[in-house]
DNA sequence: AGGCATGTTACAGG
DNA sequence: ACCTGTAACATGCC
């Protein structure tokens, strides 16, 4: 999925484009999603104008006007495009984005808005969602309840991340991609944290040293920053696009590069691909300790 | 053909 | 009740 920076493009894209419109119809081509869509459900935003939308951790809030609040998460293929009055498509979002003619089959719900503009929800896997909450049901939210604290905001710091590790045993890289502990990252930036921070992804965390823990908070602040600034990540995504394309890929150091030697000056060692937890990690050896 | 892919959650077992 | 690991979901690329 997209990550953290990523959701964030995709908020910062979608808000000055459709921002106080009305929506006049949704339709749904393939509501078969990580929950199936309820057509009625879905239906309740008809007539309702989008006033804001927000990011938490991965999770997209289109809040609208009675109270109703539309919650998206973009799985790991999920994507909105933006289709304008001259029917000239926008996309706020880069993956698996093969070439223009096959995207259209994977449309999965279709928004009208005012003035024959449009947006839409793509997805290929199938693996993001779309739900309607009233704001009142949603502090007591299944997706939203257990989340850690939001990576670049001050409550994510040295005591925070201590006191959190207190008697646990796992991987330094498990407990970073646990949405529990911290929200928002994902095996791309947390494998990049890791490298930044020249720790070992393998590291059990209560063996972290205090200097340890505080550079790899400094290292995800710093990394997610820089990459909300290049307009995220775009990987397998080599056609031109019509929207912005982000660039962050061009800054990895390790996530897929197995094989490659490592890109620190004096460092002739090659990137190693294990599995933690089942997902890809990358690493320099001789760096990472 | 089989392995792999930016994620979350339900479930089983300790 | 808490912690941890695993399987499952759907589709396409290499």
């Amino acid at each position: 999925m997209p990550e953290l920076p990523e959701v964030e493009v995709v908020k910062r894209s979608l808000a000055n484009k459709v921002q106080n419109l009305i929506i006049k119809e949704v339709r749904i081509n393939d509501g078969r999603l990580r929950y199936r869509i309820n057509k009625n459900e879905i239906r309740k935003i008809v007539g309702l104008k989008l006033t804001k939308i927000e990011r938490r951790a991965k999770f997209l809030l289109f809040f609208f006007s009675k109270n109703t609040i539309m919650l998206v998460h973009l799985g790991m293929t999920g994507k909105f495009f933006f289709v304008n009055s001259k029917n000239v498509k926008h996309k706020t979002s880069f993956y698996y984005n093969i070439n223009k003619n096959k995207d259209n089959k994977h449309d999965r719900v279709i928004f009208f808005l005012e003035k024959n503009q449009k947006l839409i929800y793509n997805d290929v896997r199938k693996f993001g969602f779309i739900k309607i909450f009233n704001k009142k049901n949603l502090n007591n939210n299944l997706h939203l309840n257990n989340l850690g604290p939001e990576p670049l905001k001050k409550n994510f710091n040295y005591s925070y991340f201590e006191q959190y590790l207190k008697g646990r045993k796992r991987a330094v890289k498990d407990i970073l991609m646990d949405q529990q502990f911290v929200s928002g990252l994902g095996n791309i930036y947390v494998n990049e944290i890791l490298f930044l921070s020249k720790i070992k992804p393998t590291r059990k965390v209560e063996k972290l040293k205090d200097y340890e823990i505080k550079k790899i908070i400094y290292s995800t602040k710093k990394i997610l920053k820089h990459s909300i600034k290049s307009g995220g990540s775009s990987i397998k995504d080599f056609s031109s696009s019509n929207g912005k394309k982000g660039s962050f890929q061009q800054y990895f150091h390790v996530y897929g590069k197995k094989d490659d030697r490592c890109s620190n000056a004096n460092c002739d060692s090659k990137i190693i691909k294990i599995n933690i937890s089942n997902r890809s990690t990358f690493f320099c050896s001789k760096c990472q300790k």
